[in-house]
DNA sequence: TTGATACATTGAAATGTATCTATGTTTATG
DNA sequence: CATAAACATAGATACATTTCAATGTATCAA
Protein backbone atom coordinates (compact mmCIF):
# COMPACT_ATOMS: atom_id res chain seq x y z
CA UNK A 1 0.00 0.00 0.00
CA UNK A 2 1.29 3.99 -0.39
CA UNK A 3 1.48 4.31 2.97
CA UNK A 4 5.02 5.79 2.33
CA UNK A 5 3.46 8.73 0.44
CA UNK A 6 0.11 8.86 2.32
CA UNK A 7 2.82 9.76 5.57
CA UNK A 8 4.78 11.95 3.85
CA UNK A 9 1.57 14.07 2.91
CA UNK A 10 0.26 14.19 6.20
CA UNK A 11 3.36 14.89 7.53
CA UNK A 12 3.40 18.59 5.56
CA UNK A 13 0.43 19.64 8.71
CA UNK A 14 2.36 18.52 11.72
CA UNK A 15 4.61 21.86 12.24
CA UNK A 16 2.63 24.59 13.84
CA UNK A 17 4.39 27.31 11.38
CA UNK A 18 2.94 25.11 8.34
CA UNK A 19 -0.78 24.90 10.37
CA UNK A 20 -0.75 28.97 10.87
CA UNK A 21 0.42 29.28 6.96
CA UNK A 22 -2.87 27.51 5.93
CA UNK A 23 -4.55 29.31 8.12
CA UNK A 24 -3.12 32.60 6.81
CA UNK A 25 -3.70 31.78 2.80
CA UNK A 26 -7.55 30.27 3.39
CA UNK A 27 -8.90 33.75 1.91
CA UNK A 28 -6.37 33.86 -0.66
CA UNK A 29 -2.90 34.57 -2.29
CA UNK A 30 -0.67 35.66 -0.51
CA UNK A 31 3.39 36.32 -1.35
CA UNK A 32 6.61 35.63 0.57
CA UNK A 33 6.55 38.60 2.26
CA UNK A 34 3.23 38.52 3.54
CA UNK A 35 3.71 35.51 5.29
CA UNK A 36 7.40 36.24 6.87
CA UNK A 37 5.54 39.38 8.44
CA UNK A 38 2.91 36.73 9.78
CA UNK A 39 5.13 34.28 11.46
CA UNK A 40 8.00 34.94 14.13
CA UNK A 41 10.45 32.98 11.79
CA UNK A 42 13.08 33.78 9.05
CA UNK A 43 13.12 33.64 5.39
CA UNK A 44 14.99 30.68 5.14
CA UNK A 45 13.23 28.50 7.19
CA UNK A 46 9.42 29.99 5.39
CA UNK A 47 10.97 28.79 2.01
CA UNK A 48 11.70 25.55 3.62
CA UNK A 49 7.92 25.67 4.96
CA UNK A 50 6.55 26.28 1.75
CA UNK A 51 8.31 23.98 -0.02
CA UNK A 52 7.11 20.77 1.84
CA UNK A 53 3.63 22.58 1.53
CA UNK A 54 3.75 22.84 -2.34
CA UNK A 55 5.43 19.30 -2.57
CA UNK A 56 1.98 17.78 -0.42
CA UNK A 57 0.06 19.55 -3.08
CA UNK A 58 -1.82 21.14 -0.39
CA UNK A 59 -0.42 24.56 -2.07
CA UNK A 60 0.05 26.06 -5.22
CA UNK A 61 2.55 28.44 -6.26
CA UNK A 62 3.59 30.93 -9.29
CA UNK A 63 6.30 33.30 -9.40
CA UNK A 64 5.63 36.81 -10.68
CA UNK A 65 8.51 38.94 -10.56
CA UNK A 66 10.47 38.50 -7.67
CA UNK A 67 7.73 37.29 -6.43
CA UNK A 68 5.99 34.11 -4.83
CA UNK A 69 2.50 33.85 -4.87
CA UNK A 70 1.19 30.90 -2.62
CA UNK A 71 -2.28 30.08 -2.32
CA UNK A 72 -4.44 26.79 -0.99
CA UNK A 73 -4.74 24.50 -4.00
CA UNK A 74 -8.63 23.94 -4.05
CA UNK A 75 -7.96 19.71 -5.19
CA UNK A 76 -5.35 19.59 -3.20
CA UNK A 77 -6.83 19.77 0.37
CA UNK A 78 -9.98 18.27 -1.16
CA UNK A 79 -7.59 14.88 -2.03
CA UNK A 80 -5.96 15.49 1.40
CA UNK A 81 -9.36 15.47 3.34
CA UNK A 82 -10.44 12.30 1.50
CA UNK A 83 -6.99 10.52 2.22
CA UNK A 84 -7.09 11.16 5.60
CA UNK A 85 -10.67 9.94 5.71
CA UNK A 86 -9.47 7.02 4.84
CA UNK A 87 -7.75 6.40 7.69
CA UNK A 88 -9.79 8.34 10.26
CA UNK A 89 -12.93 6.56 10.46
CA UNK A 90 -14.81 3.43 11.56
CA UNK A 91 -16.69 0.42 10.26
CA UNK A 92 -20.05 1.61 11.76
CA UNK A 93 -20.06 4.69 9.21
CA UNK A 94 -18.52 3.06 6.58
CA UNK A 95 -20.82 4.04 3.36
CA UNK A 96 -20.98 0.48 1.26
CA UNK A 97 -20.00 2.64 -1.56
CA UNK A 98 -16.79 3.57 -0.44
CA UNK A 99 -16.06 0.17 1.34
CA UNK A 100 -12.73 -1.25 1.14
CA UNK A 101 -14.56 -4.72 -0.14
CA UNK A 102 -11.85 -6.69 1.87
CA UNK A 103 -15.39 -8.63 3.13
CA UNK A 104 -16.86 -9.44 0.03
CA UNK A 105 -17.46 -12.86 -1.39
CA UNK A 106 -15.21 -13.96 -4.22
CA UNK B 1 -4.13 29.28 18.93
CA UNK B 2 -3.93 25.53 19.55
CA UNK B 3 -1.76 24.30 17.36
CA UNK B 4 0.21 22.29 19.14
CA UNK B 5 -2.42 20.14 20.52
CA UNK B 6 -3.46 19.96 16.53
CA UNK B 7 0.26 19.02 15.31
CA UNK B 8 0.47 16.63 18.12
CA UNK B 9 -2.68 14.53 16.99
CA UNK B 10 -2.16 14.96 13.43
CA UNK B 11 1.51 13.72 14.11
CA UNK B 12 -0.51 10.09 15.41
CA UNK B 13 -1.18 9.60 11.48
CA UNK B 14 2.91 10.52 10.71
CA UNK B 15 3.82 6.46 10.23
CA UNK B 16 3.20 3.71 8.39
CA UNK B 17 2.46 1.52 11.07
CA UNK B 18 0.22 3.76 12.70
CA UNK B 19 -1.91 4.47 9.55
CA UNK B 20 -1.53 0.08 8.94
CA UNK B 21 -3.13 -0.23 12.31
CA UNK B 22 -5.65 2.28 11.56
CA UNK B 23 -7.03 0.16 8.53
CA UNK B 24 -6.41 -3.23 10.88
CA UNK B 25 -8.94 -1.85 13.07
CA UNK B 26 -11.47 -0.15 10.76
CA UNK B 27 -13.96 -3.87 10.74
CA UNK B 28 -14.08 -4.07 14.29
CA UNK B 29 -11.74 -4.29 18.02
CA UNK B 30 -8.87 -6.04 17.96
CA UNK B 31 -6.42 -7.11 20.96
CA UNK B 32 -2.67 -6.27 20.89
CA UNK B 33 -1.59 -9.83 19.80
CA UNK B 34 -3.63 -10.15 17.08
CA UNK B 35 -1.97 -6.67 15.23
CA UNK B 36 1.19 -8.19 15.87
CA UNK B 37 0.97 -10.81 13.50
CA UNK B 38 -0.38 -8.43 10.62
CA UNK B 39 2.37 -5.86 11.38
CA UNK B 40 6.21 -7.03 11.23
CA UNK B 41 6.87 -4.97 13.95
CA UNK B 42 8.26 -5.82 18.18
CA UNK B 43 6.24 -6.21 20.70
CA UNK B 44 7.28 -3.10 22.59
CA UNK B 45 6.91 -1.08 19.47
CA UNK B 46 3.60 -1.73 18.77
CA UNK B 47 3.10 -0.85 22.33
CA UNK B 48 4.95 2.29 21.86
CA UNK B 49 2.56 3.38 18.53
CA UNK B 50 -0.52 1.99 20.55
CA UNK B 51 -0.29 4.84 23.26
CA UNK B 52 0.74 7.64 20.62
CA UNK B 53 -2.90 6.40 19.20
CA UNK B 54 -4.62 6.26 22.26
CA UNK B 55 -3.78 9.34 23.32
CA UNK B 56 -4.68 11.09 20.36
CA UNK B 57 -7.78 10.45 20.36
CA UNK B 58 -8.01 8.04 17.53
CA UNK B 59 -8.30 4.99 19.41
CA UNK B 60 -10.06 3.52 22.07
CA UNK B 61 -9.11 0.66 24.50
CA UNK B 62 -9.63 -1.36 27.31
CA UNK B 63 -8.06 -4.58 29.36
CA UNK B 64 -9.87 -7.49 29.59
CA UNK B 65 -7.93 -10.14 31.13
CA UNK B 66 -4.05 -10.01 29.96
CA UNK B 67 -5.17 -8.72 26.48
CA UNK B 68 -6.04 -5.11 25.44
CA UNK B 69 -8.46 -4.56 23.06
CA UNK B 70 -7.84 -1.90 20.57
CA UNK B 71 -11.02 0.02 18.14
CA UNK B 72 -11.72 3.45 16.70
CA UNK B 73 -13.09 5.78 18.48
CA UNK B 74 -16.09 7.05 16.09
CA UNK B 75 -16.47 10.14 18.29
CA UNK B 76 -12.09 10.49 17.61
CA UNK B 77 -12.17 10.25 13.76
CA UNK B 78 -15.00 12.94 13.56
CA UNK B 79 -13.18 15.63 15.29
CA UNK B 80 -10.28 14.49 13.81
CA UNK B 81 -11.52 14.70 10.66
CA UNK B 82 -13.03 18.00 11.60
CA UNK B 83 -9.98 19.35 12.75
CA UNK B 84 -7.95 18.44 9.77
CA UNK B 85 -10.69 20.23 7.41
CA UNK B 86 -10.34 23.72 9.76
CA UNK B 87 -6.39 23.54 7.80
CA UNK B 88 -7.17 21.73 4.32
CA UNK B 89 -9.91 24.11 2.90
CA UNK B 90 -10.07 26.93 0.86
CA UNK B 91 -11.97 29.89 0.89
CA UNK B 92 -13.74 29.08 -2.04
CA UNK B 93 -15.37 26.07 -0.25
CA UNK B 94 -16.47 28.02 2.93
CA UNK B 95 -19.51 27.90 4.65
CA UNK B 96 -21.18 30.81 6.28
CA UNK B 97 -21.96 29.03 9.23
CA UNK B 98 -18.25 27.93 9.65
CA UNK B 99 -16.53 31.20 8.75
CA UNK B 100 -13.72 32.21 10.88
CA UNK B 101 -15.29 35.46 10.90
CA UNK B 102 -12.16 37.74 9.97
CA UNK B 103 -13.21 39.74 7.75
CA UNK B 104 -16.15 40.70 9.43
CA UNK B 105 -17.46 44.00 10.10
CA UNK B 106 -16.66 45.34 13.71
C1' DT C 1 3.71 -21.47 43.58
C1' DT C 2 5.57 -21.90 39.03
C1' DG C 3 5.47 -21.02 34.38
C1' DA C 4 3.63 -18.88 30.40
C1' DT C 5 1.29 -15.15 28.01
C1' DA C 6 0.15 -10.27 27.00
C1' DC C 7 1.59 -5.98 27.52
C1' DA C 8 4.42 -1.77 29.42
C1' DT C 9 8.76 0.61 30.41
C1' DT C 10 13.63 1.75 30.03
C1' DG C 11 17.66 2.94 27.70
C1' DA C 12 20.36 3.27 23.57
C1' DA C 13 21.23 3.78 18.56
C1' DA C 14 19.94 5.44 14.16
C1' DT C 15 17.48 8.55 11.63
C1' DG C 16 14.62 12.58 10.67
C1' DT C 17 13.17 17.54 11.36
C1' DA C 18 13.24 22.57 12.41
C1' DT C 19 15.90 26.33 12.68
C1' DC C 20 19.47 29.52 12.08
C1' DT C 21 23.58 32.04 9.70
C1' DA C 22 25.98 32.61 5.59
C1' DT C 23 25.81 32.76 0.88
C1' DG C 24 23.98 32.29 -3.92
C1' DT C 25 20.43 33.45 -7.62
C1' DT C 26 17.09 36.10 -9.94
C1' DT C 27 14.72 40.29 -10.98
C1' DA C 28 13.83 45.08 -10.98
C1' DT C 29 15.55 49.90 -10.39
C1' DG C 30 18.53 53.85 -10.24
C1' DC D 1 26.67 48.46 -14.07
C1' DA D 2 25.66 48.66 -9.07
C1' DT D 3 22.38 48.04 -5.69
C1' DA D 4 18.51 46.24 -3.40
C1' DA D 5 14.67 43.06 -2.80
C1' DA D 6 12.65 38.39 -2.78
C1' DC D 7 13.66 33.96 -2.55
C1' DA D 8 16.60 29.45 -2.59
C1' DT D 9 20.42 26.58 -1.05
C1' DA D 10 24.14 24.79 2.01
C1' DG D 11 25.89 23.56 6.28
C1' DA D 12 25.55 23.22 11.24
C1' DT D 13 23.12 22.52 15.56
C1' DA D 14 19.50 21.12 18.58
C1' DC D 15 15.83 18.31 19.20
C1' DA D 16 12.31 14.65 18.13
C1' DT D 17 11.08 10.08 16.52
C1' DT D 18 11.38 5.17 15.47
C1' DT D 19 13.05 0.96 16.69
C1' DC D 20 14.87 -2.81 19.26
C1' DA D 21 16.87 -5.64 23.24
C1' DA D 22 16.39 -6.09 27.96
C1' DT D 23 13.58 -6.03 31.71
C1' DG D 24 9.39 -5.29 34.55
C1' DT D 25 4.30 -6.11 35.61
C1' DA D 26 -0.14 -8.30 35.55
C1' DT D 27 -3.00 -12.23 34.70
C1' DC D 28 -4.21 -16.90 34.21
C1' DA D 29 -3.56 -21.96 34.39
C1' DA D 30 -1.43 -26.11 35.94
Amino acid sequence: MGFREDVKKIKALTDENRLAIMLALQHGEKCGCDLLEELNITQPTLSHHMKILADSGLVDYYKEGKWMHYSISADGVREFRDMIGSYARCDCETDESVSCGCREKK
